[in-house]
DNA sequence: CTGAAAGCGCTTACAG
DNA sequence: CTGAAAGCGCTTACAG
């Protein structure tokens, strides 16, 4: 079944040089002449040698494989950060190796130490929505290189790569303000996610700053923020006395579900009630009234985690606990302001 | 910067036993006593023994790693097998490593090239669109178990697990008629889809056993399959004379498009102008009316993907040649079919 | 500039 | 039932 495939020692016999000597050739090494190096190469091409990359790997202790670990994979905006990360490893001439946890703190673990048992070289993930306990994810971070991503967690010491959500939060809500909502309710998850709470913060922040008095009656945390929880809690906002004007739900699914409600209920949006999501996704184009929205480059997200991963790999002396920020920025559509 | 890990030797010095005494134990072999193997395998948990994967595939020529690669892993469809594949693996004891084509033969040559270097021991592949040369593909299969999933080709001498597509593109025209529509349009791809293809017969047996006229007029090719050609291939169904009272679009983007543009016009959907999409999408729920549409398994076809290659890898008889289908189902929805 | 040899961690045919 | 030894394909310290 196998082609018998060219080795070193293949070419080694060929060209009466030693093994020893092929592999520096190809290698580039500055002991080899041109003359051999040229030779070796040129029978390599022609017998189409690729090196035994477990061998090389096995010899070496490094697998030039990075693992990936994210809860659910069919996210669209999971998918664009994979996309980023199989983009920038492929050019950097590293595998991915990807699973899923399932948002299963259990999982979760189960699939890490599936990675280090592969000899990954290094390990990015975003950590599941469950996971309070992030012991298991410590004993990881003694052995190889991780980076978080996305859903980070200020409870372990390493790089993240994040959107910077507070602020985009922020600008969502200066937006509405700045057309002229003055109550503004918002449809977060509970204190566990961390996504959210910096979105909240960034709620806050703009409320503050613009005095506006904060509500608890309009703060609405769920515990899955779906676009079924966003429907209902759009009905629990619609029952209350003193209606809000516009909602931030920080999904787009929970903003998309509040619009059908207002719609149901012939709510004018965004004049009675402007609504605002987060994450830029396809659904927020199909809605109507479109959705304004912020969205995340999540390719650019993927694509940097890969980066520091890899300094942080070649370069164990690089191994750091900062955040960095990937900017996202507001998408103004007519749920918020219809133009003409 | 790694733990010293613990290896079959140190296990071997621990019990004054040999390494191969120590292997046997560990892979459950008949001739070692049991009393031995217990006591190995005890410590071996003790010291939380993990074998060296490298070091063992490098040994067996065996990596337990699947190869896949996709047109474009932000597909949603695509993103479902992905699941479907990786929850499998994950069982049958393989990782997986995946790489995207991009929807470019060149790409997609060189990433099945690394994979063989990788020595993955099977590939899933859903073949890129402009895909047509097949010599590099036949290539690898010389090489390595290859299965098509959901993209595939009958010029490649393969296993492929597929969608019914004929099927059930006839029981969505079939729906149509039976709903009272004469004139059913087709938005499909051009000849080189696969896919398209196959929906495309299934449409033009379905209008043949029912005796419906097949205009020319109404069959409409696209190089790409998108919501925007979706609208603009609306528009150009509107403005012929005689126009159809229904129309298949062989995806959802294009079908959600057409209703755009319907709704546009102020086109009565369903009584007017029926729509039909394939693929059952997230945004066929969000669209108004929402769309009817043709749901596809994704996890499904990944799963039973997988269970194939790994039949066809650890028993090399077993390389076939058949085609699997996997049953979608016709979802019937406001854009054919208002309840009520 | 080139080569012989050791070794990465494992499995397995051979021997006893 | 257990062990010694070879070997998977590569790299690299050592020697010349």
């Amino acid at each position: 079944m196998k082609k018998e495939t060219t080795s070193l020692k293949k070419l080694a016999q060929e060209l009466n040089l030693s093994v020893s000597t092929i592999s520096r050739a190809l290698n580039d090494h500055p002991d080899i002449s041109e003359a051999t190096k040229e030779k070796v190469q040129k029978l390599a091409a022609k017998l189409n040698y690729v090196p035994n990359i477990f061998a090389k790997g096995f010899r070496q202790q490094k697998t030039n494989i990075i693992g990936v670990l994210v809860p659910n994979i069919t996210h669209y905006f999971t998918s664009t950060i994979l996309k980023g990360i199989l983009e920038e490893a492929s050019l950097k001439g590293y595998r991915v190796i990807i699973s899923e946890s399932n948002n299963d703190a259990i999982k979760q673990t189960e699939m890490l130490n599936t990675m280090l048992q592969f000899n990954v070289d290094g390990i990015l993930m975003s950590i599941s929505k469950v996971t309070r306990e992030v012991d298991d994810i410590l004993k990881v971070i003694d052995n190889v290189p991780l980076i978080l991503f996305d859903k980070a967690s200020n409870k372990i010491p390493c790089s993240q790569v994040v959107i910077n959500e507070e602020e985009s939060a922020y600008n969502a809500i200066e937006h509405l303000i700045n057309i002229g909502k003055k109550r503004i309710a918002i449809i977060k998850e509970n204190e566990y996610s961390y996504n959210s709470e910096r979105r909240y913060s960034g709620y806050l922040r703009a409320l503050k700053e613009h005095n506006i008095p904060i509500d608890e009656k309009i703060i609405i945390s769920v515990d899955d923020i779906s676009l079924r929880q966003g429907r209902r809690m759009a009905n629990l906002l619609l029952s209350i006395k003193n209606k809000p004007d516009a909602i931030f739900a920080i999904t787009d699914s929970a903003a998309i579900g509040v619009i059908q409600t207002l719609k149901k209920f012939n709510i004018n949006i965004p004049e009675e009630i402007a609504v605002v999501g987060f994450s830029n996704s396809k659904n927020s184009t199909i809605i109507e009234p479109m959705l304004t929205t912020i969205d995340q480059p999540g390719e650019r997200i993927g694509s940097t985690a890969v980066k520091y991963l890899i300094e942080e790999i070649e370069n164990p002396d690089s191994i750091g606990n900062k955040t960095i920020e990937i900017k996202g920025h507001l998408i103004i559509r007519d749920s918020t302001f219809k133009a003409s």
